[in-house]
DNA sequence: AATGGTTTTTAGACTCATTCTAAATTAATT
DNA sequence: AATTAATTTAGAATGAGTCTAAAAACCATT
């Protein structure tokens, strides 16, 4: 565990946000300037590889990571691309009979319209 | 509809494969030498917003497209890559009770390792 | 079947996230 | 301290996808 990789674990544990790789280097530079986008991509991986973190894609045209590596849902406003963390009661049980086996891991995304955005819809402004 | 678009459409829907965009464009060029590499993701855009065809993201570098617009299951075999759908009874309720709102669509991919994989394991060659 | 207007197609340039590379640095081991 | 292995760095390379501007196809109306 390297100071880098120590860093940016740190920033990705910071808040609840699904940061990019790019987010992700900017956050690490504040703390360590001389850092390279490099090091942010393959501590990215590595970090995964040991389960520390989840890499979530195909939400938006870059790769976001969740600071947690149980898997669970992820609700997306089609509207302002917000994104919520959600679980589901006895989903793996349900997945592992619908597939007719063991697996190892899933990624859930569900596409609807937050409340917020649902409020102003057929507003003006 | 155009004969570009056309083909384009017989193209995925000529196999359960869930193909690349570059996949399509080279099977389409044999039906349409002339095809350009921007009408065929012009198409699939607009394919996809007419609810044709699905987008499924982030299994490999390029998106795939699926032939059916129906939401339903991936799962994906770790070791060979291999693509299957699968339905899960009574998910669209589920998912809506969970995230306490309608939705508008939902993208579900599970990893787990196929059973002609899981017979290859620990045997050499 | 000519007209004018809209949509689509085309080729290639462009963008941008991610990966690769090779040299330099750091950490771990003897 | 010397040796080996792993990590970091900067920048080049890759490659999926988007954009652009000009040409072609399509459509409705005379």
């Amino acid at each position: 565990m390297t100071k880098q990789r120590a860093v940016i674990l740190e920033v990705i544990r910071s808040d609840m946000c699904h940061h990019t790789a790019e987010e992700i280097f900017t956050l690490a530079k504040e703390r360590l300037p001389g850092i390279s986008r490099a090091t942010v991509y393959n501590n990215l991986k590595v970090l995964e590889a040991e389960k520390l973190i989840r890499r979530i894609t195909g939400d938006s045209l870059s790769d976001r990571y969740d600071n947690s590596y149980i898997p669970h849902g992820h609700m997306i406003c089609e509207e302002c691309g917000g994104v919520k963390d959600f679980n589901l009661e006895g989903f793996d049980k349900m997945i592992s009979e619908a597939i007719g086996s063991d697996f190892n891991s899933y990624e859930l995304k569900v596409r609807y319209l937050c409340d917020a955005c649902k409020a102003r819809e057929g507003k003006c402004g």
